[in-house]
DNA sequence: TACCATGCGTGAAACGAAACACCACGGAAC
DNA sequence: GTTCCGTGGTGTTTCGTTTCACGCATGGTA
């Protein structure tokens, strides 16, 4: 009876139907509850050691593999998280998810993807869908600093870490980048470099990356004595190239006399490059352009784009981390809606490349 | 179809326990199998219009959310269905997973998500994982010309559909690119700006798109009348920057003579430019790069980079679309280890820019 | 009137694992 | 000798849903 395998990974002998837990406990002579207890590590210590044993041996040889999904429905545990992005394919992102399913899977977890395009309806489906899936919690790259999903979330008491961008007013733990500190950085650097009229391309405003490096840049410009000319902000609709066109458009046009811009995020630098050539402008020469997140490749580009870096990967393991703590610690360990939220903050560091100089004349 | 609410949602009014179906049942007056049919647009039709409605009220106005782990347990479908990728990182990779992604998101269906880093182990790893959450079949970008867990995936009868690359012998579908015809298409520039000498640095053997593409490239040279010169041709271990550096300067080494280099991947190509660079040689005046895949981004580079191009986004929908008719299918419609396995191939185009010209004598 | 479809619903049994309550037994304490 | 307790296990229930196998009327038909 004991069909002893061979170390190699021997096909159950059974017929097609999966094995079970209760043929292991058939094989190893024991009740059904017995070998769950011996195959879960948590409770082995319930069962005789010789016992254990010899259930995992019979698990073994049937090639036995517990059936997670029973398991949640039993335990509501997934050992799965859900992961809101906006989009995959704005290179900042896939760094940030590596880093975050890294950590996940280091710990058996896998992770649940969905792409929002920014959109509200879209959020919210891929959100209800997680959420009927039985995730043990979110990180979100999508907060918006209101956000209907995440106040759902928040008082559903679901396990939620943000990251990148931060929601206040829900209490939930955010891993992000210091957006003042950094814009602060890239109009140190232009100022630096003798620049006074300096334009901002801000991003949207009702995400908290985009508010945030808005008040940076207007502070940052004031702690340098210069002052914030409204014709020179201009609002992107959205971190893409067609808005960074867009708002390089209207910010070369007819005479601003700008001579450095600093952009809210490095899509909307490069898509500013085309308004540029568009214009006759060349860069640095002419104009000088600063960007933010310095995502990958951005030091190969035409000119190579002087950028507010910081660790995108680092910031998604750290994601990941926070969200596993959560999600072992019990609900009342939880931070509420009431309280403010952890906010672990990485430094930014300015990566100084050819897209920016010293001003023409 | 599914009776959608009012704008409004409306909280559950019981207590925090999500609300079950048989709450739903309770409510309707009615019990929860019937309810259960009346909820599911399936068999609807099996109960009276006016007695579904008012179950569908009821559901409403509770908030029901179907439990889908229970209903996994039961149906064996989990609407879930996993993607392996090598690593989510290289640029390649998130446009055809959005396309996957969006694919099954049309259709209710979820992506699980894991990367592999092209290590075996890693691959069966986040396979297992996801096997035991029974998605409901596998997108597969990381397929090697032999590979254990496809094996074991095909053997199992699992529905799996293989994306960009391809692996013969277990019988499943593949949406790709034609390879041969796309490195056909670099050399035919090459040679007709007048390159004689063209190198190649040649993707991993192992994995279909290394393969072909070489394959592709000597048939090409042959049909132009070139001679391929195996000093001129490097295998690079893995589809990365660094290895494209390694290759580059192999290449570029002790008077090779090569005017022209034809890399299988942009990775590759974009790696070499470091090696060129260190080599004091100037692209494309010294010496012409091709790439392949033409990556998001590339055409910005500097020099922008001469590669073929495919539509990846595309290809990833046709991939969800496929994995989602073959699940759809019952077990006997699907394609044996034994068949062939249809496959779909995609058009290349190459998108000529600054990394090419005639060769500089 | 007898009889069979058929429409609508009801029970109850899965699905696979974990949690909970219990039980036999041997040894120690009183 | 009785009580008490810890060890190592057994049964049973539960998780929420689907689905199979019926029952019970009703209506059309021979």
């Amino acid at each position: 009876m004991t069909a002893k395998g061979t170390s190699a990974r021997n096909t159950p002998l059974k017929s097609d139907q999966p094995v079970t837990l209760k043929d292991v406990a058939a094989l190893a002579g024991v009740h059904p509850a017995t070998a769950s207890r011996a195959l879960n590590a948590e409770t082995r210590l319930l069962v005789r050691r010789e016992t254990a044993d010899r259930v995992m041996a019979a698990a073994d040889s049937l090639g036995y593999r517990p059936n997670t999904v029973a398991r949640s429905l039993r335990t509501r545990r997934s050992h799965t998280v859900g992961v809101l992005i906006p989009d995959l394919t704005n290179p900042l992102f896939p760094p940030i998810v590596r880093g975050i399913e890294d950590r996940l899977a280091a710990e058996g977890y896998v992770a649940l993807i969905g792409n929002t395009d920014s959109d509200l309806d879209r959020e919210r489906l891929v959100f209800e869908r997680m959420r009927a899936r039985h995730v043990d919690g979110f990180v979100c790259a999508t907060a918006h600093l209101r956000s209907p999903v995440l106040a759902d979330a928040a008082e559903a008491g679901m396990p939620v870490v943000l990251v990148n961008r931060h929601a206040e007013g829900y209490g939930m733990h955010c891993v992000s980048v210091d957006n003042e500190r950094g814009i602060a950085m890239a109009v140190e650097h232009l100022a630096g470099l003798g620049h006074r009229r300096i334009a901002h391309i801000a991003g949207p405003q009702d995400v908290s990356t985009g508010l945030s490096r808005y008040q940076g840049f207007v502070a940052a410009m004031a702690a340098h004595g210069l002052t914030v000319d409204p014709a020179l902000v201009t609002y992107a609709r959205a971190y893409s190239l067609e808005e960074g066109d867009r708002c390089g458009r209207e910010l070369t046009a007819a005479g601003s006399g700008c001579t450095a811009i600093a952009a809210a995020n490095d899509m909307l630098a490069v898509g500013c490059y085309a308004a540029l050539e568009a214009a006759g402008l060349s860069c640095p020469r002419d104009i000088s352009v600063v960007g933010f997140n310095d995502m990958p490749f951005i030091d190969r580009l035409r000119p190579p784009l002087t950028s507010v870096s910081f660790p995108h990967y680092q910031v998604g393991a750290e994601a990941g981390r926070l969200i596993l703590e959560q999600i072992a610690a019990s609900a009342e360990d939880r931070p509420s809606p009431g309280e403010p939220g952890k906010v672990l903050y990485l430094a930014p560091e300015l990566k100084v490349r050819g897209s920016t100089a010293p001003p023409a004349e």
